[in-house]
RNA sequence: GGGCUCGUAGCUCAGUCAGGCAGAGCGUCUGGCUUUUAACCAGACGGCCUAGGGUUCAAAUCCCUACGAGCCCGCCA
């Protein structure tokens, strides 16, 4: 049985096994900006950035690449597009007008914010875009050799995967200088000189365009050129390329035969189900964006999720209570006085540069955050009055935000509550004891200097002692002996409750009223003694 | 039709590559401060490791076969 400290991460265990193959390495990613891009798509990323991480640190000279494809056709009208992206259906998603107007093209709108992601959750690829590399002549040998060994191709792909592509078929698809469509040509010719593919178009228009970016290479050969031009070693990428006779096992066969290269090492990721509504995929609409969840929670926590987890392994992610128990443990993790050599690994790897933290649990900053109704001067306020380091104030907003988010967009019912502006209507209900409790209660907070959180606690509970000061007040409410007053201290919580939040229950209570205001709560609790329906 | 991955405590999962006492967190329960609530601490409860077979001195771990779950592929990622 090996310990948890035995334990090697997978991100070092790629690391090793890659290692013995040779010390130069490039970790490719690459990911199609054609729709919002989601925390499922986050996987790879984090997880050849984890893979590039543990290369560095064993000494290896290793390079990170991110390659949007920002020349791939769009492929259909997606649920989230207007009616009127149909003409564009088939053009590549660079010559795509933007959704919002904003960004150069289609693929730089989604692209935007994602790269935005990127630097927060601490992952610094060099990105380059497919068009741009297209247009640069960087896969121009890879098309002629494509092209020269057309044939060749189209019986790895037969054998592979068992179709026989079309007579027409060929590995470069040209973008046609009428309609803009890259799906719609056929190859008719092609001038290895002159690094030019004439082609006919469906749209009735023909014509000649360049290798460099009049076209791009279908994607089970633009994977393997791709590999070839940059010197990829190690990728990581879904499940949908690993079936067999998928666009691994061709890339890896095309890669060798064509372009004599070796394919990089895998690593097959499996996807993000989201709660219970299944695989997120950005054309359904099923999506819980990286943008969205980086407002909720810090992006160490996201890149957790990740790292804790082996890539072939599915992860369950829900960002509603669920995500909350996933902070609660990496704060936890956080604050191990010493951590084993694996759980120090899964730190290290979850760790993103520029990130600040205070000691405030998440969970505690829900209730502070609802105590103070949102208002970050109050937050502070309370925050200094429980005793928390208060140097950090960017680091407390930061935090603030998060949950003030969460609430808004995650949060399940039972977790909010406000603190009434009014007496809530509910006050009705308290019973006369309840009422006395809270007259009594309500007097001695006020002549009282401040309180502590234990002491409003421990002053709830002397209701039980029959010589304490707010049983002898609540009797001579009562109008009975103190020996005579009942009072259940559940029954006097619910009163508490009732009159500051309209609800049965609520959070940790002595806590809980020494982070509201003390004139606050005189005025409260005297006025929901007096309430008469 | 073909393939991949997963199945371990109520829940989420480590541990399987490299066989050697069945693990963690959460939840639950109990306890700690005269103190049931949504902060804190300690402890306990909790398991035929999906099933069956094989290899082995020894199997959650390796092999085979079922079953269950999820997913992917069938030149449109």
């Amino acid at each position: 049985m090996k310990r948890m400290a035995d334990i090697t991460h997978w991100a070092d265990v790629v690391a090793d096994e890659v290692l013995a193959k040779g010390r130069k390495h490039l970790v490719a990613t690459g990911i199609t900006p054609s729709g919002h891009i989601h925390i499922g798509n986050m996987r790879e990323v984090v997880t050849a950035d984890a893979a590039y991480r543990a290369l560095l640190d064993k000494g290896a000279q290793a390079e990170f690449v991110y390659i949007a494809d920002t020349y791939d056709p769009l492929r259909k009208v997606y649920p989230f597009l207007d009616e009127s992206y149909a003409e564009h259906v088939g053009k590549p998603l660079s010559n795509v007008p933007c959704p919002c107007g904003k960004h150069q093209n289609y693929s730089e709108h989604y692209l935007e914010p994602f790269l935005v992601a990127l630097e927060r959750l601490g992952i610094h690829p060099t990105v380059y875009r497919a068009d741009e590399l297209y247009k640069q002549g960087v896969y121009t040998d890879a098309i002629k050799k494509a092209l020269a060994k057309r044939n060749e191709i189209a019986a790895i792909l037969q054998s592979v995967s068992g179709k026989t592509p079309a007579d027409t078929w060929s590995p470069f698809n040209p973008i046609c200088s009428a309609c803009g469509k890259i799906n719609t040509t056929i190859v008719t010719g092609f001038d290895q000189e002159a690094e030019t593919v004439d082609y006919s178009c469906s749209c009735g228009n023909s014509g000649t365009v360049s290798m460099k970016g009049g076209g791009k290479l279908t994607w089970r050969v633009d994977w393997p050129a791709r590999w070839k031009a940059l010197g990829v070693t190690v990728e990581p990428y879904g499940k949908d390329h690993a079936s067999k006779g998928g666009s691994y096992d061709t890339g890896m066969l095309i890669a060798k035969e064509v372009f004599d290269y070796d394919a990089p090492f895998p690593i097959v990721y499996e996807w993000i189900m989201l709660g219970n509504e299944g695989a997120m995929s950005s054309s359904s609409g099923v999506v819980v964006s990286i943008s969205d969840m980086l407002k909720v929670v810090p992006p160490e926590v996201l890149r957790y999720l990740i790292i804790r987890t082996k890539p072939e392994k599915h992860i369950k992610f829900d960002p509603a209570q669920p995500l909350l128990n996933l902070v609660d443990e990496f704060e936890r993790l956080h604050s191990v006085d010493a951590p084993g050599s694996y759980e120090k690994r899964i730190l290290e790897l979850s760790h993103a540069v520029g990130i600040c933290h205070t000691d405030i649990p998440f969970k505690h900053m829900i209730t502070i955050y609802q105590a103070a109704g949102g208002d970050f001067g109050k937050i502070m306020h309370i925050v200094k009055r429980a005793g928390y380091d208060t140097a950090n104030e960017r680091c407390i907003k930061e935090l603030a935000d998060n949950v003030g988010n969460w609430l808004e967009m995650y949060a399940p019912e039972f977790a909010k509550f406000s603190v009434k502006n009014e007496l809530p209507v509910q006050a009705a209900s308290l019973s006369e004891t309840q009422r006395a409790f809270l007259a009594s209660f309500s007097k001695l907070i006020s002549l009282r200097a401040e309180l502590s959180g234990e002491d409003y606690h421990n002053l709830v509970y002397s209701a039980k002692e029959q010589d304490s000061e707010l049983t002898r007040e609540m009797a001579q409410l009562l109008d009975v002996k103190p020996e005579q007053v009942q009072a259940d201290p559940k029954e006097l919580f619910k009163a508490v409750y009732t009159a500051v939040l309209g609800q049965q229950s609520g959070p940790k209570a002595g806590w809980f009223l020494s982070s509201l205001e003390k004139d606050f709560l005189v005025e409260r609790f005297r006025k929901a003694s007096e309430y008469k329906p």
